[in-house]
DNA sequence: CATACTGGTTTCCTAAAGGAAAGCAGATCA
DNA sequence: TGATCTGCTTTCCTTTAGGAAACCAGTATG
């Protein structure tokens, strides 16, 4: 805490964290990814399930599905049932961020906690 | 995969983490805390080391660095020198962001590599 | 035949994110 | 006395995110 003051800063190994970073939130970037996804790892859900759990309206959930599609975290499956029903799954690529959203979701637990405390007191 | 459909998803333990995410989210949101949070996790530095080092413009910085000091991320030190200087430095509570920040870095460095193997395939 | 469900799309709108550039006060340096 | 650095702020602008509501085709079901 007491005089930490640095090294230049430029050219270091943080900008390859950066770099990281910057590649990773531009896949999870917005409100929407993260809880698409987890609620995805709850089981295979419809269109409609998903709109009604999350809350999220139908324009952005078709939006955001059509993203997590593109990057290999979520598939479309097309069930010739009569009538065709569809089911949104997560690939076994989405497997991979699951230390991203246990952490972060671990975070934001003990983070409201710590608010509400605050604001009681 | 096959054949994972689902209990109905609505008042289940998914809207807990659903909830836990989005506040973590509403801390983090943005293209900028999450870089600024690991400059400073290299130690503290000036309004223009950071501005220069992340290439964010002043604009949002200013921006940044206060809700990031609203939420007790960041601090902000004005040293009596002559002149004055100030540095930014991160609190102890920025810390617990570690897992984050250190998961989040990992998929996006593995995930940018995955995505140079495709597209060079 | 009417109603209702699914899986979306479309349109309209507002608000927020974010960049570019200029400016500004205070101090220092040449 | 200019020029230059710092730590910002201000203005102007474009893009994106996101919500609300309506709508639509296809398939039921009553």
């Amino acid at each position: 805490m007491t005089e930490n003051h640095h090294q230049p800063l430029e050219g270091k190994e943080c900008h390859k964290h950066l770099l990281s970073v910057r590649d990773a939130l531009d896949v999870l970037n917005g409100k929407w990814k993260i809880p698409i996804i987890i609620a995805l790892s709850f089981g295979n859900y419809r269109f409609k399930e998903l709109h009604r759990a999350i809350g999220i309206t139908p324009k952005m959930l078709s939006k955001e599905l059509k993203d997590l599609e593109m990057h290999e975290l979520v598939v479309r499956n097309v069930y010739s049932t009569n009538p065709v029903s569809i089911e949104y799954s997560l690939t076994p690529y989405a497997a991979t961020l699951r230390q991203v959203i246990e952490s972060l979701d671990k975070w934001g637990e003990q983070h409201r906690a710590r608010v509400m405390k605050k604001t009681t007191a």
